[in-house]
Parts: structure tokens; C-alpha cells; sequence
DNA sequence: CGAACGACCTGCAGGC
DNA sequence: TGCCTGCAGGTCGTTC
């Protein structure tokens, strides 16, 4: 579910809520997630208190003053801050208890999502292999068409693959690749400099606007506060087979690429 | 090595 | 009403 901007819509709400508070108790609910929440948690966390509240990728790392908690929101993962006294809900997995009334909570009905412990977390096997952010200075149109030499692979798997950069999910990755007018199974060393270049533009502008629209929501994303994104009013072609093409006028199709869905103007994108 | 695919899990919509 | 199928924002591990 979440990609980089659900994920960023949600440490922003966290950070300015829960920085300087401290943790009085770890409630592990349901260990089962992707994989097993580390016991350990509510042992170490009780007494400390929250100095950060990062981002690596779609990785939220939540610092405390002997290490980081490791959190990923997987498909169906959510994040909230509620009164401690609000009635636990099916799929409420793990609660932080906080010293001032309110709780954390991760909510995660597919329990795709992680939660993990780590003193240094960008050094985690899970996240020291990760590619560029989509801000980060490396992040050019040069890399990318150098990356993609003599690769036959489509174009939007290639960009959703977090070692060539990270954060573009499925939603954002047919957003971009429509704005950018490049078909999404072109293979991605088929694609010119040029092409590159708008594309880059294009992947920073559309998890921007999402990030100010507080992110995307389908069907369950809520951000820190239990609130939706508005960014699905401004989707061009996700989730929109059958439409008309806002250039164009012809209709949006729908094909499966790496087994997931794609949505592109047959027209407007070569 | 790159690339394709199954697997993990619950909920929901649609067809019969 | 109920059962079955397919699909959903991610990504790891296995296989070719």
C-alpha cells in the first residue's frame, strides 16, 4: 500500500507529535508479521524517549536513545496516535504506550508490514542494498540510462525495482510513466537520455505533489491521524481502464507487467 | 549475473 | 445467502 509519499505523509505527523515523548510500555499483540516483532521490544523501549522520526525509503526508523525501531507499513500497514484509552481494533498488532495519555499504534490487517530492532538500521541487510532516494543528488537522468544499458526489462519494472532508485511504487511508477509519455513495457534500455530526463523530473514531481496532497488513498491508507490522502483526485491513468485519457481522449488500457497492474494511454505513451 | 515468479496474508467485490 | 475467484499500495527468496 504505502510508497514513498504515504510513508513520508506519515513521519511527518509522527515526528512533530512524537519527538521528546516517552515510550512507558510496548504491547506485542501479534508477533506474526512479515517477519517476527523481536521480543525484546517491549523490554528495551519502556523508559526511553523519541529523539527521531526518519525515513529510508518506504522504511520508517524511529529513533530512542539506545537504538532504532525499524518500521515498514507492507500493503495494509498504518500508523496512529490515539488516546491510550481508544478500544483496540482487530489488526491493532503492536501498542506504544506513551507517557502522556496516547498510544502508538500499528495496525496492519495483511501483516505485510515489519517491525524490527536495530542500533544501526541504514546498515541493515534489509535496507544497506537500497538504491538512491528520488532526491538525492545521484538520482539523475545520466544514472538511470547508464543503469539501464543493455537491460530488456520494462521500463516500469525497472523503476520500481528499489535498487535503481527507491519509493515508486505501482501507483506512482503508471503515474510518471504517463506524465513522461514513455509505454510501460518499453524495455528500459530502450529508452533515450532524453526520455530519462523528463522521466526523473517526472517521478520527483509526482511523489512531491502526492507528499502535499498527504498521499494516496485507495482504500485503507490513514495517515498518523487517521486521516485519508487526497492524491487519488489527481491520478491520471491508476486504477482508471476504460477512461478517457486526459490528452488525448482515447482509452486508458490495462495490462499485467512483473504481475502487477499497469495503466497507460496506448496513444500518448511509446 | 538479470529476470520472472511464487509466496506471504486479509478483505472485498463480483459472478454464479 | 453463500461459495468461489481474482485482485489489492510491497518485496523477499527461489528458480531459470
Amino acid at each position: 500500500m504505502p510508497e514513498l509519499p504515504e510513508v513520508e505523509t506519515t513521519r511527518r505527523g509522527l515526528a512533530s507529535y512524537l519527538i521528546g515523548t516517552i515510550i512507558t510500555a510496548v504491547n506485542i499483540r501479534e508477533p506474526r508479521l512479515r517477519w517476527p516483532v523481536a521480543p525484546e521490544l517491549a523490554n528495551i523501549l519502556p523508559g526511553q524517549t523519541i529523539l527521531a522520526v526518519e525515513r529510508r525509503a518506504k522504511y520508517l526508523l524511529i529513533q530512542v536513545q539506545t537504538g532504532w525501531l525499524i518500521a515498514h507499513l507492507g500493503m495494509s500497514g498504518s500508523l496512529r496516535i490515539v488516546p491510550s484509552d481508544t478500544p483496540l481494533r482487530k489488526h491493532d498488532h503492536v501498542e506504544f504506550v506513551l507517557g502522556n495519555q496516547y498510544s502508538l499504534r500499528f495496525h496492519d490487517p495483511r501483516r505485510f508490514g515489519v517491525l524490527l530492532w536495530s542500533a544501526r538500521p541504514l546498515e541493515h541487510p534489509l535496507l544497506c542494498e537500497l538504491g538512491p532516494e528520488p532526491w538525492d543528488s545521484v538520482f539523475t537522468a545520466e544514472y538511470l540510462y547508464a543503469r539501464a544499458q543493455g537491460r530488456h526489462q520494462a521500463v516500469k519494472s525497472y523503476i520500481m525495482d528499489n535498487r535503481t532508485v527507491v519509493g515508486v511504487g505501482n501507483i506512482y511508477a503508471n503515474e510518471a510513466l504517463f506524465v513522461s509519455s514513455i509505454h510501460p513495457a518499453r524495455a528500459a534500455g530502450r529508452v533515450s537520455l532524453a526520455r530519462y530526463r523528463v522521466l526523473t523530473k517526472a517521478i520527483q514531481d509526482v511523489l512531491a505533489s502526492a507528499i502535499q496532497q498527504g498521499g494516496t488513498t485507495l482504500r485503507d491508507f490513514v495517515n498518523s491521524h487517521g486521516e485519508p490522502g487526497y492524491f487519488k483526485l489527481s491520478l491520471q491513468v491508476y486504477e482508471r481502464a476504460g477512461e478517457h485519457c486526459i490528452r488525448c481522449q482515447r482509452q486508458i488500457k490495462q495490462i499485467r507487467l512483473g504481475q502487477r497492474s499497469s495503466y497507460f494511454c496506448p496513444y500518448c505513451q511509446r
